[in-house]
RNA sequence: GCCGGCGUGGCGCAAUCCGGCAGCGCAGCCGACUUGUAAUCGGCAGGUUCCCGGUUCGAAUCCGGGCGUCGGCUCCA
């Protein structure tokens, strides 16, 4: 028999020709779940590398080996679908981050006792240990095993066609090796089900540890509206029973995080039907931390050299005309309503047109630039029924909204000192991790291509300078600007958009804005948008979910609640919360009729930074005793030094209250 | 907008499958207790069972429509 010789991680290693990939890893112990060949192809561990092959070992407990582990559970999740619901269709199943999905075509959407049954028909599949076998066929071949398949018939068609592939295609065809292939699941001589797949898959199922099935859902076939609508079913596969619970943890700790859940817990805010779907009422908690926020970001937008601006929540159609909302955007936006004999107003989706006619409102010169316009402007949106979540997604929402106007030279030194200013407002509020995505001039765009050139190299140049990683989303800029979209990852990992800077190449042209340049011509002005908070209602709930309802103590709505141990120690506190309060601090005294333990329960529960108890020993001394919301205490605290103590951590913005953390930023765990 | 789930005092839930007196806990109110770091005891009050219509002797429960909400899809110039 030949030898042939390969690299293994990087090693050679000489092995008789005709080994398998998992018969060589075998012999060196190595546990994987596929290969890598050439830096490229994945390869299941049945194939025989050639000689001169580079491979690498894909783990298990790798991204690309648990993305393989949930294809494969994908295909036995189909396969016992097939079993049960011998008329079902079958679409495509990809993996996704944390899970996979698979979607079908069946008469009755599956109900939650389908699931049980799919998920127990699951392990005897897993407990049969059937092989995932690979073969290579033809089109013709391929078309006449998946005959009664049409939507495995739609996605060989455009495999061989060589037609664009979705990415979640991808996982079935397998158009970039230029065969087709077709995966077999047995359990000795009898082929049990098969599909049509790329690969690669676990060698067995019995090498799928652990899986659950999340829920179902619909889906449309291709993801377009106009297509058939699939029941799709979501699934989690794992490397070890100990990683699936720890996911189920994780998603249990985003539940309990859920700032819609929190709004009501911590009494917020709410949605009440009677105002209508979407529409949010703060109350007077929810109040307190968004005053704390606006009071803030004015000040810092002072500093930055901004100006206040205020305009009104309507406007004639002749405004969103000159806009191009109502070409672009009528439906996103609110109806009109007609007054004044047919003249029609609308609420406004945006705030720019208002901006630009106070721009407008007299000649400018290059002197006024850079214009600097800010406002917490209330917008209404009408989002579709189906998308409406939350303070994330709402129908009225109020933005911190700034345009900044300003010559050419002006736009690049704009561009870097805002983002610069956007990081350090974010960094303020807690938020540490960042990245920014650059989105480029699409297909179709609006504008003369220098104009793009000029305003991409500037947003470039901008996110360089800030030192925030960012990636290139080649295209995906709208059709009348380029655009810097910054992202933050919370506590638990989880990344959200947030503010968003784009230079707008439209709305200067439809204004027909201009400034008197140095030079004595009059010059088109440049206009950047800027959302830092993306809309307050939005970033709320993000950092509420990033502490988990507990605010760092300068943004709680309640700072310090006072407990004293029987209820003729309320007066000694009453007198340290007048101090309090005449400092500015946000304080209650528990008076209530309660328990000491109930009220610490309470104040617990409510996530108020400081607890101040009081009883005789305290007042003997003229002393106070603190519990903070992490549970640790001091006893003993001369009044003076608590209220400097409390003092401090305010001014300061420490993130936590609790002496031992105070100031240090509360780490992220990524997962 | 589309598919599916859900809607019962302020909140969390039970009774719904298989129609027959709407119940529990928390919160609230009243009273007693006055306590040193996560729930004191007793009492009282609170519901058009989301809305409209239908079936039925009888509807929280079954059927239709609407609204809201949850999970997805689509959308987020």
């Amino acid at each position: 028999m030949q030898s042939v010789t390969i690299t293994l991680d990087g090693r050679p290693r000489v092995v008789a020709e005709g080994t398998t990939a998992g018969e060589i890893l075998a012999q060196d112990a190595i546990r994987a779940v596929a290969v890598r060949v050439n830096g490229t192809a994945k390869r299941d561990l049945t194939w025989s590398p050639a000689d001169g092959d580079v491979v690498e070992v894909i783990p298990l407990a790798s991204d690309e080996g648990r993305a393989i582990l949930r294809h494969s559970t994908a295909h036995v999740m189909a396969q016992a679908v097939t079993d049960l619901f011998p008329a079902a269709k079958w679409a495509s199943g990809p993996p996704i981050e944390h899970g996979f999905y698979y979607d079908f075509d069946v008469e009755h959407p599956f109900t939650p006792e389908d699931l049980q049954r799919i998920e127990s028909r699951m392990r005897q599949i897993i407990a049969a240990k059937q092989s995932f076998a690979r073969r290579v066929v033809s089109p013709d071949e391929a078309a006449a095993l998946f005959a009664d398949q049409p939507y495995k018939l739609d996605i060989l068609a455009r495999a061989v066609g060589g037609a664009a592939v979705t990415s979640e295609e991808a996982a079935d065809a397998a158009p970039g090796d230029d065969e087709i292939s077709v995966y077999d699941n047995a359990a000795g001589e009898q082929v049990a089900w098969s599909d049509l797949c790329r690969g690669p898959h676990v060698p067995s199922t019995a090498d799928i540890p652990a899986f659950a099935l999340m829920r179902t859902a619909a889906a449309y076939w291709r993801g377009e509206e106009h297509n058939p609508m699939l029941q799709r079913i979501y699934g989690t596969a794992w490397e070890s029973r100990a990683a699936l619970k720890a996911h189920l943890q994780f998603l249990a700790e985003a539940e309990a995080r859920d700032h819609r859940r929190l709004g009501a817990e911590l009494d917020l805010f709410s949605f009440p039907p009677e105002i209508g779907s979407g529409l949010a009422v703060w109350h007077p908690k929810g109040g307190a931390v968004r005053r704390v926020m606006e009071d803030y970001s004015r000040r810092m937008h002072e500093h930055a050299g901004y100006e206040f601006v205020v305009t009104p929540h309507l406007a004639k159609s002749t405004l969103f005309e000159i806009s191009g909302h109502l070409q672009w955007y009528a439906e996103g936006m609110y109806p009109p309503m007609e007054l004044d004999g047919g003249v029609r107003y609308y609420p406004k989706p945006m705030n720019c047109p208002f901006h630009i006619l106070i721009y407008r409102s007299r000649g400018r010169s290059y002197r006024d630039l850079p214009l600097r316009l800010f406002e917490f402007g209330t917008v209404y949106r009408y989002e579709r029924s189906g998308v409406v979540h939350g303070l994330t997604r709402a129908r009225g929402f109020t933005q911190d909204d700034a345009h900044i106007f300003c010559t050419p030279e002006q736009l690049a030194g704009e561009l870097t000192s805002l983002l610069a200013f956007v990081v350090q407002v974010l960094r303020d509020f807690g938020l540490t991790e960042f990245e920014a995505e650059l989105a480029t001039r699409p297909e179709k765009f609006v504008g003369e291509l220098a104009q793009w050139e000029a305003a991409e190299a500037a947003l470039r140049t901008a996110v360089e300078a800030a030192g925030v990683p960012y990636v290139v989303a080649a295209g995906e800029g709208a059709f009348y600007a380029p655009k810097v979209d910054l992202h933050v990852r919370d506590a638990i990992g989880r990344r959200w958009q947030l503010s968003t800077l784009q230079v707008d190449l439209q709305m200067p042209e439809r204004f027909d804005m201009e400034y008197q340049s140095g030079d004595n011509t009059r010059q088109r002005p440049y206009m950047i948008h800027r959302a830092l908070f993306g809309s307050e209602e939005r970033f709320f709930a993000i950092l509420l979910e990033h502490y988990a309802g507990a605010l760092p103590p300068w943004l709680a709505p309640v700072q310090v609640r006072c407990i004293p141990i029987a209820s003729r120690h309320g007066d000694y506190l009453r007198g340290i919360a007048a101090r309090l309060r005449a400092l500015g601090v946000r304080v209650e005294v528990d008076t209530s009729d309660e328990r000491m333990q109930k009220k610490i329960r309470t104040a617990q529960r409510d996530k108020v930074p400081y607890m101040l108890i009081a009883g005789d020993q305290d007042i003997e001394t003229g002393a106070v005793s603190f519990r903070y919301r992490t549970g640790e205490e001091r006893r003993g605290v001369p009044i003076d030094d608590a209220i400097a103590e409390i003092l401090h951590v305010i001014e300061t913005r420490h993130i936590d209250a609790a002496p031992a953390s105070s100031g240090s930023a509360e780490e992220g765990r990524g997962h």
